[in-house]
DNA sequence: TCTACTGTTTCGATCATCGAATTATCCGCC
DNA sequence: GGCGGATAATTCGATGATCGAAACAGTAGA
């Protein structure tokens, strides 16, 4: 809006700070609307869409990850696991060779329900991005990846929220 | 990690709307740590970012509007500007015009200060962004947009948390 | 002036999150 | 082989952010 997309000046730092600021807040109400619309909360939506993805990666996701991954409290992250299992979105089970631990697995049909979830929004990110080249992006990637990387940094200086200490 | 950055193969809409989802994760966490760090939680931050975006501007902030912007309940704005205005962040101005209204507007003090809060982060933004030319910005610039438009094109679709009926 | 409408606030209730204490399990050591 | 410290997860009571509904203040139009 304050930018002029096919201007010719490139845009500053402060442009793309804002920008990006806009997409993150932008998120953050998605987030609260597609928990309205599914019964689930922000932080609930954010879980899942983490346990989904160890679970395509093919590795199991555990509370304390989960709770670190979140920056949540263990017990918080017990009644939002509670909160899931209750709509039978994750299954516990206890970890064969480390019986203390839990590993949270979606079930078969939970599965394809989750994935029918997150499938509007990368429809509507694909049909947006359609335009992008090769290059392009590959350019975007970088960007992404280093401002993820610089936001961390900057967090990782403050001391982290729970007791959670040192992790590097 | 998944994605390899020097690789010849263009990143796919799937490595893309994975690396967008690390990157707003982090952006709550950032928000989160953030607001631990300055006596704030992560909606104070947004609406502070958002208050003093407005500011720059040059525009008044209302709470109606704030709480639009934040999808959030009149109530629960008017406790968020009651904690924000407790520790000197804001005030509440009554607008001569119409005294339905109330401006939100940042004290000269807590303004610099404000603007220190946010400082670190775009500090370690625009390092990360020296290697990118006019050009790429230029592409990067028209991602961000494009994304945030998707995303609340598809979250509008759903009917919006509240009352707030109709927008637009 | 009366009425409809808009912007903001108050009130009581709900529920996500926290910190501290608890239980269960693993691992190293004597 | 059992003991003690560490680790994973949970339970419990308390705090507080958010909600919905209703009240309040002010504006605009008939």
């Amino acid at each position: 809006m304050t930018r002029d997309t096919e201007g010719e000046a490139a845009p500053t730092d402060r442009d793309l700070t804002r920008l990006l600021q806009t997409l993150t807040v932008e998120s953050d109400r998605y987030a609260e609307r597609f928990g309205a619309r599914h019964g689930l909360h922000r932080t609930d939506a954010n879980a899942l869409a983490l346990i989904l993805a160890a679970a395509r990666r093919g590795e199991p996701m555990s509370p304390s990850v989960l709770a670190r991954e979140l920056g949540l409290s263990p017990s918080a992250t017990t009644a939002l696991i509670d909160r899931l299992e209750a709509v039978g979105h994750v299954e516990r089970e206890r970890s064969a060779g480390d019986r203390r631990r839990v590993a949270l697995t979606v079930p078969e049909a939970g599965l394809e329900e989750g994935r029918q979830m997150f499938i509007p929004l990368a429809q509507a990110f694909a049909a947006s991005w359609e335009g992008f080249g090769a290059a392009e992006r590959e350019v975007v990637a970088r960007f992404l990846e280093v401002s993820t990387e610089a936001m961390r940094a900057v967090s990782a200086e403050w001391e982290p929220p729970h007791g959670a200490q040192r992790r590097r």
